[in-house]
DNA sequence: CAGTATCCAATTTGATACTG
DNA sequence: CAGTATCAAATTGGATACTG
């Protein structure tokens, strides 16, 4: 209905609030990305990403599963087998977030340039602001 | 253009990744919202939220101004006035963001189930995933 | 008024090693 | 293979007090 969570952001429940969090977590999005062309297993995940350890991957995939936004099925074999696939929730998801990468990318050279004049045209270029 | 950054969300200057830190960030989509009915002062934000500290009002507003979302402009006053003043650029955010706030508020009830499905539905309601 | 300065607690993230 | 267990490091967030 029409109630406004704006001003809610404090709580953590406000959907938007959660969506956010997720979304602005570092590997949620690579994540859905990569299980977009089909379910994945626990390592190919990890591979296909690169720099994450076992562990936080292990959390941001539960987070997700508990979001619904992805599935867990494991495989009574041996060797174990799972596999995580994007749910029709989770490839929903993919759209609002093209919407935001669009806009990234568009404005990209804006938000660098912007940067640059904060920071000064002589100042070290390694400095980024604080976040 | 058609230059893909997915995968490259490690980089910190990612367009994507940087977008998606800022609105990740627990603030700065409110401010961005409060600005949007017109300029305000320090003080005038930090009531308007309310429970942000000056600390992180400032550091908040700083980026914010770095990347040319918001301008902050010091009157040379005494008492001392500095109005903050959502840009165009700040102000072309808000509809990828509402887009996003859109699907979440669509999709709020089964986010919500599946928690509740998730964390079994005899378990402490307290509980909730690690994100 | 619009911040800054300190300090501290909590949360995150990661490296590394180990196991059902 | 698909994780878990530990521990350490780093980044935040916030409380509180003070100042140009």
């Amino acid at each position: 209905m029409g109630i406004s969570w704006e001003g809610n952001a404090f709580d953590p429940d406000c959907p938007t609030r959660v969506i956010l969090d997720r979304i602005g977590d570092k590997w949620t999005v690579l994540i859905i990305d990569i299980l977009e062309s089909g379910p994945l297993r626990f390592n190919e995940i990890r591979q296909a990403i690169g720099g994450i350890t076992p562990k936080v991957l292990t959390s941001t995939l539960r987070s997700l599963a508990a979001d619904g936004l992805i599935t867990r099925e494991a495989h009574a074999e041996v060797p174990p087998r799972v596999e995580y696939r994007l749910t029709d929730l989770g490839r929903s998801l993919r759209e609002p977030v093209s919407t935001l990468r669009r806009w990234a990318e568009l404005n990209a050279s804006a938000i660098t340039d912007s940067r640059e004049r904060d920071s000064g045209p002589d100042e070290s270029r390694s400095r980024r602001a604080p976040r």
